[in-house]
DNA sequence: GCCAACGTTGGC
DNA sequence: GCCAACGTTGGC
């Protein structure tokens, strides 16, 4: 099973919203190095649903559903999304500064390339993420 | 609202 | 195929 980080302002789809949806399609990604990740997802990897801009935090956890398939907004045959469902909120938020004051943390896909909208992360960064969000 | 970082585009 | 110009993103 691999682990991601996925962004989304939360203005434009906040974990409230993927809460009342129950699922969604991850869509919008217009990137290829994001969608190159969102390729490499399979049903069952966990997914850190962080807000970017306003909050800028780790907010929940969200299971992929179904592996990447086409992108229904657009007819460009080279974009995907993938389906996500939430599994449940973090019982403490973790903030980006948190994880940029953790040392374990220095590897971070998300410090290195804070404009990638899907990051890869290894077992060892989403456990300690999930530590630091009282969750273990 | 500004600015730095980075990805993409297009001219050569 | 290189590189300058430009647009977008996201942290502050």
């Amino acid at each position: 099973m691999k682990h991601w980080l996925i962004k989304s302002e939360p203005f434009k789809y906040s974990w409230e919203q993927f809460e009342k949806d129950k699922q969604t399609f991850w869509d919008g990604v217009r990137n290829y190095q994001a969608r190159n990740n969102l390729r490499d997802m399979s049903p069952g990897d966990w997914c850190l649903f962080y807000h970017s801009n306003e909050g800028k935090e780790v907010v929940g956890i969200a299971e992929v559903v179904k592996a990447a398939y086409q992108d229904p907004t657009t007819d460009n045959t080279q974009w995907v999304v993938v389906d996500v469902k939430p599994i449940k909120k973090l019982r403490k938020k973790v903030s980006l500064a948190e994880m940029k004051g953790d040392p374990r943390l220095s590897d971070l896909g998300l410090l290195k390339q804070p404009r990638l909208s899907v990051i890869a992360l290894t077992e060892t960064q989403f456990n300690i993420i999930l530590e630091m969000a009282d969750e273990q």
